[in-house]
DNA sequence: TTAATTCGGATAACAATAGTCCGATTTTTA
DNA sequence: TAAAAATCGGACTATTGTTATCCGAATTAA
C-alpha cells in the first residue's frame, strides 16, 4: 500500500545520521541506540547498504560505517533498490513476467508504467542531503 | 514496499473496464471473468467502491455496477483512499501518532512529508480516464 | 589476548494481504 | 408468486511478506 518498509525507513534514517556526523566512523550500535532502532535488524540493513556501495564498512573494534559518497549523490531510489529487489507499484511492471500471472489480462500496464516513471523521477531526485537539511 | 495492493490494482482495472463500457450496468461476475480476477475478492472491492461513491450499485437480477462519475473526475488518489485507510509512505506521517512508536526519535518526518506531498500530487492528477485511453 | 565490532545464515514471530465460504437481501422476469 | 441472478455482509482461512532475533565466525585495534 505504497508504504516504504522499515528496512528502508531505518536505512534512510541511519544514512541521515551518518551525514550529520560525516568524517567519523559510526557503529551500528551507536545508531541503534541514538535512533531507537532494533540493533540486529539495523545491522542487516547496514550490511546490505555496504554491499551496494552506499556506505563503507570498517571491521574490528573501533569499526563501523561511513558514507561512501557525498550525501547529495545518494538518492532515495538507490537506497530502495539496494534494500529491495522490486520497487514497482504493480506486478505487471516486473521484468520477469512470471511475477504477474495475469499478464494476459493486464490492461493497465501502460498507464501504470507512466505513473511508475513519475514516481521514479521523484525518488531519483530526492537525496540523503535533503534529509540532513532539517 | 511502495506497491499497490491487489485490491487497488483490481479496483482500478475494474473501473477501467466500466469506463470502457460506460452506459451499461456491469456485474462483478462479468468483470471477474473478463479480467481473470477472483470473483469474491473483486466483489468485496466493488462493494467498498460503491460505499465510497465511486461507483453505483444496482441490486437484484440484472444488477451490477456503473461509474458514479465521469472517469476524468475519479482520481487514483481517491481510489486508494477508498480501499485503504492509510496511504502513507512512513508511519510517522499518520495522523494518529500511535502509529509511530518511534515518534520521539523520528528525524525524517519533514523530508518524508515533502516526498509524500509530491507523490500525492501525482496520484491526485492521475484519473481513471488515463487508464481507458490505452 | 581481549574486547568490540562487522559478517552471514538460519529461524521465529508477527502482521498484512489475498482469497474463500456462506447465508441474507434485493430485484427482475417468467 | 416463485425462481434466478445479482449485491451485501460477516466471519474465516491461507498465504506471503515484513520485522525481528539468535548465534557463531571473522576481523581488527589496543
Amino acid at each position: 500500500m505504497l508504504k516504504l518498509s522499515k528496512k528502508i525507513e531505518y536505512g534512510i534514517q541511519a544514512l541521515q545520521y551518518m551525514a550529520n556526523n560525516s568524517g567519523s566512523v559510526i557503529s551500528a550500535k551507536e545508531i541503534s541506540e541514538q535512533l531507537n532502532i532494533p540493533y540486529e535488524f539495523l545491522s542487516k540493513t547496514l550490511q546490505i547498504l555496504n554491499k551496494n556501495g552506499i556506505i563503507i564498512s570498517q571491521q574490528g573494534i573501533k569499526g563501523g560505517y561511513i558514507l561512501a559518497r557525498d550525501p547529495k549523490s545518494t538518492t532515495v531510489a538507490e537506497i530502495i533498490k539496494a534494500l529491495e529487489e522490486n520497487a514497482i507499484i504493480v506486478d505487471c511492471l516486473s521484468n520477469d513476467q512470471e511475477n504477474c500471472d495475469r499478464i494476459n489480462f493486464c490492461t493497465i500496464k501502460n498507464p501504470m508504467n507512466k505513473l511508475q516513471e513519475k514516481i521514479n523521477f521523484l525518488l531519483n531526485n530526492t537525496t540523503i542531503a535533503e534529509f540532513s537539511e532539517v
